[in-house]
DNA sequence: TCGGTTAAACTAAACGGTTAGTTAATAATA
DNA sequence: TATTATTAACTAACCGTTTAGTTTAACCGA
């Protein structure tokens, strides 16, 4: 077993794999598998850059485990995005609201994941594709508004183009931010993005109503 | 003077330049600045390395001129966008219609710009900004809504909100294709753009008239 | 029409800094 | 003491860039 002065902090040796995986997040984050340096990320994360090697064989498999890493953090939320939604209005908000929490919290994911979106066949857009099915909203999204339609209260429409709508103005802005903030000179983006939520939703559930 | 058999095609001379610039192009849109090589686009342009230099002073300054080819490429369809359009309907048309082709004739751009917006400051990112800007897209769609509303045709919103809801709904696709073709698995992709062109269009104006 | 001059276009080869990866030895821990 | 963690020093390959030179072709005087 692990030693550790008292029990504050985390044992000291699985401590530097930590660090060492922290300070690649965000050297991959900033510039990207190519422009990533492994001996900035060792002098990032205060430890010898032989080090990388012991815990990590190689460049490229530490970026797989940031790419790990990076599902791992955000899959908990994405997974309760939709758990126990029985009308389309609600599960807009939560859909948009859940994608907005994504964006924030997590914002070096959507930053890697943007700069993988370059390479179509990138495992890391392979994963988002099977995490986003597997999450279901896409699905339940479709699902909630056909038994709208069944009830009379969603119109006639193409429902999977209306999911792809409804998703990609959520996340457009989110990926889209760096021009989208320079065009329109945003200040307060707290107040942008809430504003946005309710902007999406309002518009696509008075797009979709009969 | 540069002799040239007759008169058909480029001089001999600047052919190479042009050929290194093209291979630039695809070089870079496939693998970014970092994952370029130098001795790939010589290779692939048929020339010695060597001539890259002396046509462009490095690496970075032919990374540099590929993106203002791009854009150089590009201006001409943006800048026709709304030309002479008076009715909110067929603006947003119009502009639903220039992005998807933009998408299409130009995926190239699409995929380098996508790359750059993982560098919020990127000058590329600077540039589009500016240049979406410039175009008066977003602009002109809110004044145009501006007027619909003074008619009473198009209801009270947020007009800089539902301008970026617009944009973002109908660009996103174009840039989260990698990831939405996986989930909904898409076979027929022009037949699905021309789906999305009607769907945001009618969601969006169903969503913000009276 | 030729021979010589010049500038531009082009190349083979090397240079040298950088960088991913290794090794061998040392320190810490159990 | 045996195992694990850590490092300084090293290496080989890579890659952007330069150099020193060759080839091509337009120009021009005789």
């Amino acid at each position: 077993m692990r030693t550790n002065r008292d029990n504050n902090g985390p044992p000291p040796a699985e401590d530097n794999k930590q660090r060492i995986l922290q300070a690649a997040l965000r050297e991959f984050t900033e510039r990207g598998l190519d422009g990533a340096r492994v001996e900035r990320i060792a002098e990032s994360a205060g430890v010898n850059k032989a080090l990388l090697y012991y815990y990590y064989s190689s460049k490229e498999n530490l970026f797989s485990s940031v790419i790990d890493e990076h599902f791992r953090m955000i899959l908990p939320l994405i997974r309760k995005t939709l758990e126990d939604t029985s009308d389309p209005e609600t599960a807009l908000r939560q859909v948009a609201a859940v994608y907005a929490e994504l964006s924030q919290r997590h914002p070096e994911f959507i930053r890697l994941l943007v700069r993988e979106l370059a390479q179509p066949d990138s495992p890391m857009v392979v994963r988002a594709a099977e995490t986003m099915k597997e999450s279901g909203v896409p699905g339940q999204l479709r699902r909630l508004l056909s038994e709208g339609q069944a009830k009379g209260t969603i119109r006639e429409f193409d429902l999977r183009q209306a999911a792809v709508s409804f998703i990609t103005m959520n996340l457009g802005y989110f990926i889209m931010a760096p021009i989208v903030d320079r065009v329109l000179q945003i200040d307060d983006r707290k107040q942008f993005i809430s504003e946005r939520i309710q902007a999406n939703v309002d518009l696509f559930l008075r797009g979709i109503t009969t």
